[in-house]
Order: structure tokens, then sequence, then C-alpha cells
DNA sequence: TAAACAGTTGAACAACCATTCAAGTGTTTT
DNA sequence: AAAACACTTGAATGGTTGTTCAACTGTTTA
């Protein structure tokens, strides 16, 4: 596939606006790519539920399934987004995986959500 | 589809945390997809650049359209993701339409998004 | 009034993604 | 050693979504 877009339009009757849009300086892709893929990691109910009940503490694999009625090779598909994305980190314990929040402003992120919806 | 998952396990090799988790009472679902739904709409890079250019401004489409060098089509679809989570509003002058970010916390998100990709 | 311009919209298509299913690993229990 | 447990993994599947294309609306210019 070709990266041209067919006969751009130039907006003739902004003149005064080209002179300040010709002036800004965006970071490049793979920054914005970054940046959209941590909050589309965000974006899944199942995993903002179980960053929700990570709040509370650490918590096995198992329990998460329990407490959110999905299966554990689901939960586990999903923690493994949040772990990716250093959303969450785990520990051994025996036969358990346990799992935990990162760290701390993550709730900081997702209250900023919070208060957008519900504004 | 059924609701059911077969069998659920019940982990019992933490009954001291089953006491914790037992009590953690969980906003209802209908949060949970609204905050997944704000979020998504951050996570595409595309929309993330149309909010970067409106930091330094207003902008009709036309001159979002020929900064991101995409057609003005996909540029205004994504507008509508946009204007319907109240993350851009709009102004008609003439024959161009006007978008300025909806308020000013929306940088103050991108911001938290920011920092914990570049932590 | 006709043509050009700025933007929107719906359908279509390809790419992506969340869950399920089945099979696997490693640890603990019997 | 075998069975049970806690969890992970890869493939398959159904649903979602971003962009393109073509057709459309409304405004301005000639």
């Amino acid at each position: 596939m070709s990266n041209e877009h067919k006969a751009l339009p130039i907006c003739d009757a902004h003149e005064t606006h080209h002179e300040i849009i010709d002036k800004i300086e965006l970071p490049d892709d793979e920054h914005f790519f970054d940046l959209a893929e941590f909050f589309s990691v965000m974006g899944d109910s199942t995993r903002i539920k179980i960053l929700y009940l990570l709040f509370e503490g650490e918590m096995c694999v198992c329990d998460i399934s329990e407490k959110l009625g999905m299966s554990m090779s689901a939960i586990s598909h999903q923690l493994r987004v949040l772990k990716n994305s250093r959303l969450v980190k785990y520990r051994k314990q025996g036969k358990s995986v346990i799992y935990s929040l990162h760290d701390d402003h993550i709730k900081t992120i997702i209250n900023m959500g919070v208060e957008h919806i519900e504004e």
C-alpha cells in the first residue's frame, strides 16, 4: 500500500492560521505509538477491573478469576498485557503467582479518567 | 451464548486472602465500561496527535488533515469520536469547522501517560 | 445558478483484539 | 510416582475498529 494521500487539501481560508500551524513541531511517531499503546491497555474493562482489585492489595490469579467470574485463562492473558506495560508485577509462592500493582501512580491515572467521565 | 463459566476454581491455598477479597465491593459494570471506553478513545495514535495539535490552539479539519498527512475523511471520523467523548468541541465559521480542546485537563491526563511510558 | 470548497457520513475491508479451548509447565500433595 | 493444583501458552474465533472510497450537505465564490 502506498503512503500517498491523494490531493491533500490546503485550506486557503486560514492563511493566518497557517503561519501558526506551520511552526508546530510534533514528536515522532514512536512517541505517539507508545502513548496510544499505553492508553489502549487501560482501554479494556476487564483490565481495569483487575487494577481496581489490586488497589486493595496483592492477589493470586485464582482469586481474581473467581472475583470477576471469568476463566483463569482469560485473566492470565490480560495479566500478561498489564505486566508488559509495567502496570502490574508478580512474585511466585508455591503453586501460586501473586500479582500486585507495579506502582501507586496508576491509581492517579485511573482517577483522572473517573473524573472526566463523571464531570 | 451462556454466561456460565465452567468450574471456576476456588483457590484453597489462600484462605486468609479470601477473608479480604470477599469483602471487596466493585462498582457496577457500567462504570468500568465507561472508563474503558474513555481510555480507548485515548488509545489511538491519530487521535492523540489531533489532541497534541489542539494543545497549540483551535484548528480547522483541513489544517489537521494537512499537518498529519491524512485524508479529511479519516480526520473527520476521529474528530467525531473525540467529540462524543467530550474531548474536543467545535464551532462553525463559514465553510470551515474549527475544533478545539474541550477543556484543559486533557493535557494533564496525557502528561500522566507520558510520564508512565518515560519512567 | 453553477462550480468550488470544507466537511460529514455510511458501507466495506483489513487489521486488531478478548475470550475460549485444549494442551502444556512446574509445584505440591498423597 | 501419580494425581491434583495454579497457572501459562498458542491457536482459533467472533467481535471491534481505523481508514478508504464514494456520495452527500451546506457555504461561499464566480
